[in-house]
DNA sequence: CGCAATGTTGTACGAATGTATAGTAACGGA
DNA sequence: TCCGTTACTATACATTCGTACAACATTGCG
């Protein structure tokens, strides 16, 4: 019997090919689908070796979703980061990039949706969700507070919590429903409708966020 | 070898019975766990029955899907319809009582999201997403559009459209968030938070909407 | 009351699952 | 160059999966 030949990856390496392995499965098979046996062939390695690196399939499994997350919401950090001319642009991009690919695909929000569907049922999955979620909804109401005090709105604590709420859920769903493209309408609409709603949510002169994040 | 009694059903009692129970085991176990077996059991039947009533596993799950969907969009309209004091009303109820109970649940939110998790893969999951955002985002243009023209705001089919996507977005996101219930913030708050975001939207005056819903 | 129709059960079967483990080969240090 | 370490392969195993099917019991009709 002869033997496949391979090569030895770094601990590193091979366990993001792993995570990256599974996330794929994931999207395209849902929880019931995603075997270890498809998830290794996906990776290129034998069934075997996900057990040298992972306690349980399981295991992998979590750690592929705050592999997940982590991506998501540093991609539209990262949007915020880099638009520095000013808060309403810092949040104008920050929301605009989460509507926007690479964020806004039908990839990424399968795998979203697969991992929420567990959240009640399990600490585990459960744990990661209130982590990236808190994650968000702080980075938003770091975002909102000083767009609120540049245009002389009120500005207290509760109520930059209760916009960031909003602004959590209207993002949320816009993202959602335009990532699954069913074709109802334009997804390219998406980054004009979020920046208008957001501006009325929290009551700015209009145009304010759209005109932010226009060249 | 002694056999188990059991109660002949109609079709209909049945066919409920087994998509209830189908539900009632996907929301706990997802899609990976949520065998015929299980399902079966839950149902209070043998496991061979369920091929008597379904050509697959699959189709079985198909319905189940159809089913909760209409579920969710009937509690949300029937609420709009009761509330018949005005466009306003109707609207303001519409929305609250999709971040309220019945609606607000842990378990049909994380249905759902199983649900979502398949709709790239299969076109049958994706058929019937579309189908029921479609009524969603109908039915949310037809509360809109008179609350506009009472107000005399800008009322045209584009703008109508526009809004009615912001507003399914901004429900779905509080709905999902708040159902999930990671205890970072008291769910009571939600009616409240929707519809003033709501009215922001929409650019209604202030409390149009938070006034139409209180006793 | 008895019979036909069929809703329902229980078992069987092959395929696929997660995990365990023995053995092999690739690589780094001497 | 060789050798030990260990990443990696391959096989085995008990279990569970969806489905198929034959036997049975319940129900309605005559």
């Amino acid at each position: 019997m002869t033997r496949r030949s391979y090569q030895r990856l770094g601990v590193d390496a091979r366990r993001s090919a792993l995570l990256e392995a599974t996330l794929d499965c994931l999207a395209e098979d849902g929880m019931g689908g995603a075997s270890v046996r498809k998830i290794a062939d996906r990776a290129g390695v034998s069934a075997g070796l996900i057990r040298h690196y992972y306690a349980s399939k399981d295991e992998m499994v979590h750690e592929a979703y705050a592999y997940l997350m982590d991506n998501l919401t540093g991609a539209a950090a990262g949007s915020a980061h880099a638009a520095s001319e000013g808060p309403a642009q810092a949040l104008a991009h920050f929301i605009a990039a989460n509507v926007r690919q690479p964020n806004l695909s039908a990839r990424k929000v399968s795998l979203w949706a697969t991992f929420i569907g567990r959240v009640r049922s399990s600490q585990r999955y459960a744990d990661i969700h209130r982590e990236s979620y808190r994650e968000f909804l702080d980075l938003l109401e770091e975002l909102i507070h000083p767009v609120l005090v540049q245009h002389g709105l009120p500005a207290d604590p509760a109520a930059c919590h209760g916009y960031a709420i909003a602004l959590n859920g209207l993002i949320d769903g816009l993202w959602l429903e335009g990532s699954l493209g069913h074709g109802l309408y334009d997804p390219a609409r998406l980054p004009g409708i979020a920046l208008a709603a957001a501006e009325g949510i929290l009551r700015l002169p209009d145009k304010t966020l759209v005109r932010a994040v226009a060249p």
